[in-house]
DNA sequence: GGCCGCATGTAATCTGTTACATGATTCT
DNA sequence: AGAATCATGTAACAGATTACATGCGGCC
């Protein structure tokens, strides 16, 4: 249950950074999602709350109260430890060589790496560098067994080279533009 | 109801085209899906009846029970008018600017043209390509409008730059792959 | 007076995933 | 004898989307 066993992506991870650095409520979560991530991520506020109550459900994170003056009150959530280490678990695991998975989830943890450990920022890009480099090997592989007349499937393939080819060469954008 | 509003891609419309050919059943659709789309679209075999309930109550396919000697009874599934209208109009819609939509939705669409108006094939990917590039000038402007100080969201931008042109480099591939 | 921002949710609906069920035939 | 193929589904659960609900304060 714990354990995201499809490829799904959900902002769970998003809600989880923000929360990993200081305590925050679900509005400002919410907001912090849109202006941040707006282009990468999409979620309805209730969905927000929907991924909060879940990652409460789990432990996660903890949820107290706060009455304000002329304002409605608000859930003060904080991460717990298990919290921490998922994040941090989640932060430090390479993207698998998937285009999709890089535009969402690589840059997400770009963000967050270069936010809480920049210093880890150089290591974290080359590292996945390999293992789009190791899924672009499979993938010629794959090219190589298809047979010249399956013009179809040779096409399709080779876009999803041509794409992983873009992604490692964005990726070496990526080191210069966080160059040390 | 009968709109696709939100950008979820499903097999509905493989299985579609499929049927737009000629009538099958639920079993083998299911497997031509896997053998000639396994790579691009993922359905359990449930999720393959359910699509093709969906599409029975849409009124898009209708079915007739077979039953044969030595073998469970079959139901063969026929497209309706709705159904082949449905087919058409998606097959001649341009796919939008979207790497994911492109890798998945356009692949899947130059796969049914080929098969059944080969002789489109070169205007649908043309037009393909102009939708694409409208895409890319409207990225550009928006990363002419991020300051150089938002580094990770200039990043993130420049990968889907990035990604689109090598589409539009793909789709150059493609017109002569299929070439008149 | 009406809309926007703050702040939280519930309910209904749809879609997808996994596991389970059935039962005959054909291949190894 | 056992696995794979043919062929159809149901049930339970997880997750996302949309709409709806509430209510105060501040701005125009």
């Amino acid at each position: 249950m714990n354990q995201r066993i499809n490829n799904r992506l959900s902002p769970e991870y998003v809600l989880l950074g923000f929360l990993y650095e200081l305590p925050s409520h679900g509005y400002e979560l919410h907001r912090r999602l849109l202006d941040i991530f707006g282009n990468i991520w999409h979620a309805s506020q209730s969905q927000t709350y929907n991924i909060l109550k879940r990652l409460e459900a789990q432990g996660h994170i903890t949820s107290t109260i706060i009455e304000q003056e002329k304002l409605p009150h608000q859930q003060r959530l904080q991460i717990t430890e298990s919290g921490s280490e998922r994040f941090i678990t989640w932060l430090n695991k390479p993207t698998k060589s998937s285009v999709h998975a890089i535009r969402v989830e690589f840059v997400t943890r770009l963000y967050f790496m270069q936010q809480y450990y920049p210093e880890n920022t150089q290591e974290m890009i080359r590292v996945q560098v390999d293992v789009v480099k190791a899924g672009l090997i499979q993938l010629h592989k794959n090219l190589a067994m298809i047979p010249d007349s399956q013009t179809f499937d040779r096409l399709a393939l080779e876009l999803r080279i041509k794409l992983l080819k873009s992604v490692i060469s964005w990726l070496n954008g990526c080191r210069e533009a966080f160059g040390s």
